[in-house]
RNA sequence: CGGGGUGUAGCGCAGUUUGGUUAGCGCACCUGCCUUGGGAGCAGGGGGUCGGUGGUUCAAAUCCACUCACCCCGACCA
């Protein structure tokens, strides 16, 4: 492409709207443009991005042999009432009516859609398996869109969709898009790993998040520092020494004014970690939950609903606590007051011999109590959230680190969920009904692009990985009036054109640092600079964008070849790039 | 949805506290000259009615009310 032929439009300042370096260059590149909050226009460089990183994704989901579709995008609620979640997926998405006020969704994701086309089709097990893909956009009506296209309300996503007979067959389809995955981005250049994840509002059992490694990420996620353990906090694990302390009578005490964990302790001088603190929430149906955990834990909301089968807890007000008979600060599971509230500990506290607990009496604690001989409870689970440098509850020896990470794809196994919301069923070897055990597996297309800018960036813009960037190769002329450099240059572009490579030739005139800086912002990997400079002793310079420092004076005539070996070293890179 | 903040030209901003001529600056854009290896210079020029509506006033970007949009912090997801 020549540049004075394109549509790209750079801008100098920071934007204001941007919050995080990837945005800012998105949008000082002229790769994006906004239209409201949360949706965004593609521009041609942007787009050349996006369309980069989809031929990767729908490279390896076809070597995975994985078979793409393209479904609608306007779904009817019938599918959605069938599958449940009409009423489960909530205020995320986006209704609307057509002329005859028949209700309609803007797919958010594709499950039902897929599992209606499937039911149609699919009657046997001679067909099994299989899996279908498209890559496409979404419509998402998040309660805070932020960070560009990092989490946009308007997305474009890859979301696949296996089938099999059984479950083995469903865990064999789910390793085969895990390596996919890995395939994917690695050749985006990507430093990634994958996490063990909470399985969400999708449902199903095993799930995997792949995570960009980045002080921006929006997700927290543990990593054990000696095996390969990596979980999302909403899900981690840790082993926790425990000392069980001393057994103790119980025995109340008189603790006014004493409401806070920390109080209670240092005036009973006691350690936090001997102490058990409530938590009460409610879910959305209003059931009320009283959570114990250590003093010094945090409670991890995310295992406490799936703990109690909720969809979202909220904390109680200290009205709605007073209303349930609760005593704020004084809260506590000796003769717990409420028969209608579900009581929760967690596991930790089976192994302390003594803890500080609430009266429920204004005033009061316990000292001394022990679970199971002074208090029972409705379930025991883990609940509380793992902190750095607790035990790999897999290895049992590395120490726990916490870092953040972008979601860039996320694979789950679902199981028999939808099949037999759905009736999506074929005939086994034995002319028996079954339903398909099901997978899916989503990559988010635009975030993927922004999570690579957010990782590969200088004070001057963009450096991108060779396999996604808009371009693979520049040519600046620098003297666009010198008959010489210009016929030069106008051969060289058709060469590589004529090869099949992605070219941008800056023939504008432009001073030299206008052109230049331009280039450094938009990130081309390859840069061919032919000025009078050079080219009157038969040299051009040739350099990369992650290495402005060491430029190549290249003999004019060995240009092509050398930047053909360029771009093969640059590619071959990114095979060698190693899960983070 | 709760909390905080911002809306003045395509972008970045000043002006608003204390109402008062044709609303200003930088970048970008157009014309000409000049310049051409890291965002040049000179001269000339186009573009906004101050997010919207209503009000107060002789007079509103500026004061008041309502409203909309956007951004940031929290609970959700690719």
């Amino acid at each position: 492409m020549r540049y004075s032929e394109s549509f790209i439009y750079t801008l100098k300042e920071d934007q204001k709207e941007a919050a995080i370096v990837s945005h800012n260059l998105l949008l000082r590149g002229g790769f994006i443009s906004k239209l409201a909050s949360g949706i965004y226009n593609y521009l041609p460089l942007g787009l050349r991005v996006i369309r980069k990183v989809s031929e990767i994704v729908r490279e390896e989901m076809n070597a995975a042999g994985a078979l793409e579709i393209l479904m609608a995008a306007i779904q009817p609620a019938e599918l959605w009432i069938e599958s449940g979640r009409w009423n489960d997926y909530g205020k995320e998405l986006l209704r609307i009516k057509d002329r005859g006020d028949r209700d309609f969704v803007f797919g958010p994701t594709h499950e039902e859609v897929v599992t209606d086309i499937v039911r149609k089709y699919a009657k046997s097990y001679k067909d099994l398996p299989f899996n279908l893909y498209q890559i496409q956009t979404k419509f998402r009506d998040e309660v805070r869109p932020r960070f560009g296209l990092m989490r946009g309300r308007e997305f474009i996503m890859k979301d696949a969709y296996s089938f099999d007979a059984d479950e083995n067959g469903m865990d064999i389809s789910y390793l085969k898009m895990r390596d996919a995955y890995y395939n994917i981005f690695r050749r985006c250049g990507l430093a990634f790993r994958s996490v063990e994840a909470d399985t969400g509002s999708i449902g199903g059992k095993d799930s995997e998040e792949f995570m960009v490694l980045s002080k921006t990420g929006e997700d927290e996620i543990v990593v054990c520092d000696k095996c390969d353990y990596s979980a999302n906090v909403e899900r981690a694990e840790s082993i926790t020494k425990d000392e069980k302390g001393e057994e103790l009578k119980l025995k109340k005490v008189e603790t006014p004014n004493k409401q806070t964990i920390k109080d209670v302790c240092e005036f009973l001088n006691a350690d936090e970690r001997f102490s058990a603190k409530a938590l009460v929430y409610k879910n959305e149906e209003g059931k009320i939950f009283c959570f114990f955990i250590e003093g010094d834990d945090e409670l991890n909301e995310i295992k406490a609903a799936r703990v109690t089968g909720s969809v979202e807890l909220v904390m109680l007000s200290d009205e709605e606590l007073k209303d349930a008979g609760l005593e704020k600060g004084y809260i506590g599971p000796i003769n717990f007051p409420n028969k209608d509230i579900e009581v929760i500990c967690d596991k930790r506290l089976e192994n302390r011999n003594n803890l500080v607990v609430g009266a429920n009496e204004e005033g009061y604690h316990y000292i001394g109590a022990k679970l199971h001989r002074d208090f029972e409870c409705d379930k025991i689970a883990d609940l509380r959230e793992v902190k750095e440098n607790e035990l790999c509850p897999r290895c049992k020896q590395g120490k726990l680190k916490r870092i953040r990470g972008i979601e860039v794809g996320h694979i789950f196994k679902l199981g028999l969920k939808y099949s037999k919301a759905m009736k999506a069923e074929f005939l086994d070897k034995n002319g028996k009904t079954q339903p398909f055990y099901m997978g899916c597996y989503g990559i988010g297309i635009g975030r993927t692009a922004q999570a690579a800018i957010e990782q590969n960036h200088d004070e001057k813009g963009i450096i991108w990985p060779i396999s996604i960037a808009p371009f693979e190769i520049e040519i600046v002329s620098l003297d666009t009036r010198d008959d010489g450099i210009r016929y030069y240059c106008d051969m060289l572009y058709d060469d590589m054109i004529n090869n099949g490579f992605d070219v941008l030739y800056d023939e504008r005139d432009e001073r030299a640092g206008v052109k230049l800086n331009d280039m450094d912002l938009i990130g081309i990997p390859i840069r061919v600079v032919v000025g009078k400079k050079n080219f009157h002793s038969n040299k051009v310079e040739v350099s990369l964008r992650k290495n402005r420092d060491e430029k190549e004076l290249v003999d004019i005539d060995a240009v092509f070849e050398y930047v053909m070996n360029l771009r093969e070293q640059l590619y071959k890179e990114l095979e060698n790039i190693r899960e983070a």
